[in-house]
DNA sequence: TTGAATTAAGTGACCGGTCAGTCAGTGAAT
DNA sequence: ATTCACTGACTGACCGGTCACTTAATTCAA
């Protein structure tokens, strides 16, 4: 029968399962998964590697978690736009489009799509991890968009409203580059800003419902 | 003086390196560099570990034997068909599509983009080397022939002539994508000739010369 | 024509470092 | 005196790389 001792501090559980994934997602996106070590984490959290045991049950207990922190909070924010009743489609097209740049491009989940498709071949079960628990929700998310685009005669009904990797695959490209280019001497820059209006030109032209015959293979 | 002794049998010299690469590939493209376990890859190639060795400094120099040998081949192919007299613009553009799209999604090629986004972070030298001999190159390739078909007016002058990424991201994000899926249960499917159909048809909207005017950001 | 000398080619056993994960124990709060 | 939060020291497995050694092919002196 527990009859005393100190009281359990969930705030403080939580505090440090926080830390911890933020130290880990540091060295996660500098190092890859395999190059991943859980004393480096423990260090920079700020304490031992056997603590890090104390809140999670294995190296790839806590990966998982910190992907799941970060896709959720992307998930989510297109999951919003998709019903944004104050914006017309196009409008919710170019802010989706914006929210994914910025996921990709301007934060540390850009990084870890690599790590994602490293860990992928030697890790099956986090391989289907990502694709049902981050790529599941993001594409339900942006199929839904256009979808429903598509029903409000917004966008033309063509193969395209049906492609995620047509959408969006241009930042995915560049997220990628980045992340390989980002260890060489003189890393290119990029201008963002006029890359997302291109990107939205193109999927405008696409998407238009007046858009031109089918052209020859 | 050397006197006597067996001769040097270089043809045989040359085939086992080419067996320890061809192993080494197939281990990289299905374990990665981390997972690649040199005792595995000489088992594949019929000789022991300590082989290996006799034809390869180390692990990162096998790894960039293999590298090597396979971007040589791949870039001249679509070097080729910029200056392809016999096919009108848009016809070339299908064309390095189709080319692009064997190289990423139907040979192993594909299967090493996420290999080299992994590796990138431990050996700079090799995403210097990437950039430099295979990217630069394809991206050389695709810009010069959009640039010239803009020139001959087959294509708008728009910013996506001029932006690899935005031309060709789709491809590497189904690469990046299959490479992950590969790994669980039940791989989706992908219908891929329908698939270029679309992009081709997505690109040919934002290219045509009597495209829309700009929409608004 | 034999057999000692020489060299290519390759191997199995081993080493040393690394690292995820474990565990007995400590200090502090209640 | 009990529980919580935590740690330092440890271990066992793994793996890149090494080394002493074997085998087979070839040359050439006797």
């Amino acid at each position: 029968m527990p009859q005393a001792g100190k009281p359990v501090d969930h705030a403080l559980r939580a505090r440090r399962e926080a830390d911890i994934r933020a130290s880990a997602l540091d060295v996660l996106t500098s190092k890859g998964y395999a190059g991943m070590r859980l004393d480096e984490v423990a260090r920079l959290a700020g304490v031992s590697k056997s603590a890090v045991y104390l809140y999670f049950d294995s190296k790839a207990d806590l990966y998982k978690s910190v992907l799941k922190s970060l896709s959720v909070r992307t998930a989510g924010e297109i999951q919003a736009l998709r019903s944004a009743r104050d914006l017309d489609y196009p409008q919710r097209l170019a802010r989706t489009l914006d929210s994914l740049y910025a996921a990709m491009l301007e934060s540390p989940m850009g990084a870890l799509l690599p790590v994602v498709s490293e860990t992928a071949r030697q890790y099956p079960d986090l391989a289907a991890y990502f694709l049902t628990e981050v790529r599941g929700p993001l594409d339900l998310a942006l199929l839904g968009l256009m979808a429903e685009g598509v029903a409000a005669g917004a966008f033309a009904d063509r193969p395209i409203t049906r492609s995620v990797p047509l959408l969006v695959g241009p930042i995915v490209a560049l997220a990628l580059q980045q992340s390989i280019a980002a260890n060489v001497a003189e890393p290119p820059v990029l201008d963002l800003p006029a890359l997302k209006r291109a990107h939205y030109e193109l999927l405008m032209a696409a998407l238009a419902p007046s858009a031109l015959p089918d052209a020859p293979s």
